[in-house]
DNA sequence: CATTGTGCACGTCAAGCGGG
DNA sequence: CCCGCTTGACGTGCACAATG
């Protein structure tokens, strides 16, 4: 195991312990976590053997009775690690509650050329909140190519159509024409490769859109911490001017 | 200089969701 | 209901900095 690995291990079983005391004050079952789950899916994937910290803990604690309990806890643990509201949707419900923030959009844009975007992005002092409490102009939190701003890797540069197929996938004969196992085999290979592929881009351009938004959210808080800053000011300022001299 | 810690990007799995 | 997309979770590897 790579000393990263080990740290993310700790990390990860950190959360892991957290759900067990939270699913514990909820008064269900505590789960065992990660370990089932995990080497189902290194069994799945091939990868190390290696047992996680928290497959060790299990085993030395349930060792017999694990077995049996095994299925029950991967469903257990599904549960408690039910999905959270996708970022974007949190921003869209924002958005929806104010009126102002725009919402991430579908993808399209980014294939459309970027320097518009990155102007938008540069001017984060074009959020502002009028007394009413609405916003105008928020054109940051719209999704743009901040990266490019930034210097990070233009992802969005490299990556492939989404409709387009990958290089090196070829399109076997139609499914019709499949008759021997071998070429059944052939094709479920085949097809596990192309849905690997595709969701191999659509992680990368899932995890560009998400550092896009982390961005965005970055630079709202920059921009309402400025204006609270002015906001109390102003704030100070009427007071010494309509407080009562003493003097 | 070896070891350890940290951050980041990646590949994969699986759950959830929306569209057809 | 099925299929494809999106994304949280997990595990891994690599690069780099800090430390003894």
């Amino acid at each position: 195991m790579s000393k990263c690995g080990r740290k993310k291990y700790i990390k990860t079983n950190l959360r892991q312990m957290t759900m067990e005391i939270d699913s514990q004050q909820d008064g269900s079952i505590p789960d065992s976590v990660a370990e089932s789950e995990s080497a189902h899916m290194q069994m799945q994937t091939g990868q190390n053997s290696i047992p996680t910290l928290a497959q060790v803990a299990t085993i030395a604690e349930t060792d017999e009775s694990a077995e049996s309990e095994s299925v029950i806890d991967f469903h257990k643990r599904r549960e408690i690690l039910s999905r959270r509201p996708s970022y974007r949707k949190i921003l869209n419900e924002l958005s929806s509650d104010v009126p102002g923030v725009p919402k991430i959009e579908e993808e399209k844009s980014e294939e459309e050329g970027t320097s518009p975007n990155i102007a938008a992005m540069a001017v984060p002092t074009s959020i502002y909140q009028t007394s009413t409490g609405q916003y105008n102009e928020e054109t940051e939190l719209a999704p743009s190519h901040i990266s490019a701003t930034t210097g990070d890797m233009p992802t969005y540069q490299i990556r492939a159509p989404t409709t387009a197929l990958p290089q090196g996938v070829v399109m076997a004969a139609s499914p019709g024409s499949l008759h021997s196992p071998q070429q059944l085999a052939e094709e479920a290979t085949r097809k596990r490769e192309l849905r690997l592929m595709k969701n191999r881009e659509a992680a990368k351009e899932c995890r560009r859109r998400k550092k896009e938004y982390v961005k965005c959210l970055e630079s709202r808080v920059a921009v309402l911490e400025v204006q609270n800053k002015k906001l109390i000011e102003e704030l100070e300022t009427l007071k010494d001017i309509y407080s009562p001299k003493t003097d």
